[in-house]
DNA sequence: CGTCAATATTGGCATCCATGGATATCAGCA
DNA sequence: TGCTGATATCCATGGATGCCAATATTGACG
């Protein structure tokens, strides 16, 4: 179950932002930016909200073609980003395909970017007074 | 100063993502969009966090320049990028321009991804037991 | 004013990407 | 097996984007 407790949630952002503590590797850059990249989109950032929206958490590709003015191989393309980022999941019943987001990653993103309020502000910038 | 209490965190998180809320509006997701797109490239992603984990949470363009093996102006043209959007500002003394992030945006970002832990996540799900 | 250093802008090129038409795959059903 | 609806994959194309060389701009300093 994805619900997280008050802990949990600090634990995540912890006191403040990874990217006010130090620059991010390449490596590390690399792989999250191609979850910002994914999310870049404006028609794939209203996918994940339709679907994190969508009663029970889950969307079917009908749902989302009937929400855009956009053919079905467009959708299916944009839910094939997001999902090989890991931001989406799917699976199958019966003839539909149903989509829900992946909490965790959205959790990861978040995090990254939460309050970049730093320590050391101006306590260690005495360099040149 | 953008020292954030507990409380502040907490009201951003709110209860659940507006991601998880409800569907994101066109022109919302597109101004949201444009700044993910931003962050969706590594160089622009590293900038950001070079620049936030900087001395006094400010760097110079050319602290940026010696951060990576690529041409001034295109440092250049990602910093622009990114000041376009609403990630960065920048401030001319002497030679020199220093930048800093947009804590606000960058809180913005991170409040529609925080936690999307859904209220009625298997509740309202009685369609068909 | 002339020069130099730091930064921004321009122009061009190669590549990536969003989109949709055609088509393939898959599941249910007769 | 054959048919239909839902979804995915393939392919082509126009537009966006990252990159850099050349150049322009800006500020400091003489």
């Amino acid at each position: 179950m994805p619900i997280l407790t008050l802990m949990d949630m600090l634990e995540v952002l912890d006191c403040c932002s990874p990217l006010a503590r130090e620059p991010l590797g390449e490596d590390q850059a690399a792989g999250l930016a191609r979850a910002f990249k994914a999310l870049g989109d404006p028609v794939r950032l209203r996918i994940v909200s339709i679907v994190a929206s969508h009663q029970g958490g889950e969307a079917c590709v009908c749902d989302l073609t009937a929400s855009f003015e956009l053919a079905q191989p467009t959708i299916s393309h944009h839910l094939k980003v997001l999902k090989d980022v890991g931001l989406l999941t799917s699976e199958r019943r019966a003839s539909w395909v149903y989509y829900r987001v992946v909490p965790e990653r959205l959790a990861e993103l978040a995090a990254l970017l939460a309050a970049p309020t730093r320590v050391d502000d101006g306590a260690a910038a005495e360099v040149d007074g």
